[in-house]
DNA sequence: TTAGTTTCTGAATGTCAATTTCAATTTTCC
DNA sequence: GGAAAATTGAAATTGACATTCAGAAACTAA
């Protein structure tokens, strides 16, 4: 967290960004929660306590924190892209229930190590990949 | 092929759907070629030689094959949804070039065995799962 | 501080694929 | 043949994401 906030100012000194006060709002936000935020989600989040924050900005500081590394796009295929954290060196990937929609993360090095090996066969340099599962649930099981 | 064709036939039946040459078309164009197809593509390509198609219908007819199961969706970030023949049995997951777009098949039941495994861990139950390695094939790295 | 320059903000607008609407057409079944 | 139901395709709509632009705010160097 500290960390983060020390790699988006120095990505932003970078490219020559100011500071606001906007920004540092939906930073904190952003890194305050693990959750899996859409840009709906954490505008609305936001709106309670800060009525006057624009949907286009907390849009574009999301796309920013990707740009700078510190957060990562995903697309679950419901229509809206979400941002999570990135925790560096923490790579994982997804469950996503498809009745209740929660989301719970899973770190596997034996399947990262399959994959590495899939792609060495076909000649291919992988640069990110994707990888979830989707379903039901524990606690959408049992309502089942 | 023929097996698709007969699930389709039997699903549309149970539908109440009526048959029509456009949805037989676009069926045998869908099958006939084991390509990766946004709607764009496919109606494109039936375009050629049936200029009177509609876009609409061709969509229609993408979605109602996935409904019918003798079709999947893909979707590799691009913007576009993809779809593919679905071949009974015959699960497979993708390596997409972001150089050149081109993609390609694989299959490796370990990696699907510990993916089960993980599930099982979290008291999850799959129904589907994603599984996409991007990066540079073969031919792009020779390039570089 | 202050003036000058650059960036930022947020409401409005644009973009683009996916989806829906609807009047005309086609299929199906008596 | 004729009525009822589904289909078609051009056009319009939707919804998420991206961009525009004029006013506001942040930096910079006297
Ligand atoms: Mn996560
Ligand atoms: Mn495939
Ligand atoms: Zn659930
Ligand atoms: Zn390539």
């Amino acid at each position: 967290m500290k960390d983060q906030i020390a790699v988006f100012n120095e990505c932003a000194r970078r490219k020559g960004l100011k500071n606001t006060s906007q920004r540092t709002l939906i930073l904190k936000a952003f890194l305050s929660s693990p959750s899996h935020y859409s840009t709906e989600d954490l505008y609305l989040k936001l709106r309670k306590n800060h009525p006057k924050i624009g949907y286009a900005t907390v849009h574009r500081a999301l796309k920013l924190f990707a740009e700078c590394g510190i957060a990562v796009e995903l697309d679950f295929g419901d229509g809206q892209t979400r941002f999570e954290p990135l925790t560096i060196g923490q790579h994982h990937d997804h469950l996503v229930c498809t009745e209740c929609g929660s989301i719970t993360e899973f770190s596997e090095p034996r399947i990262e190590e399959l994959q590495e090996q899939v792609a060495a066969q076909h000649g291919f340099k992988i640069e990110r990949h994707r990888h979830e599962l989707y379903g039901l649930c524990s606690k959408c099981i049992g309502r089942g």
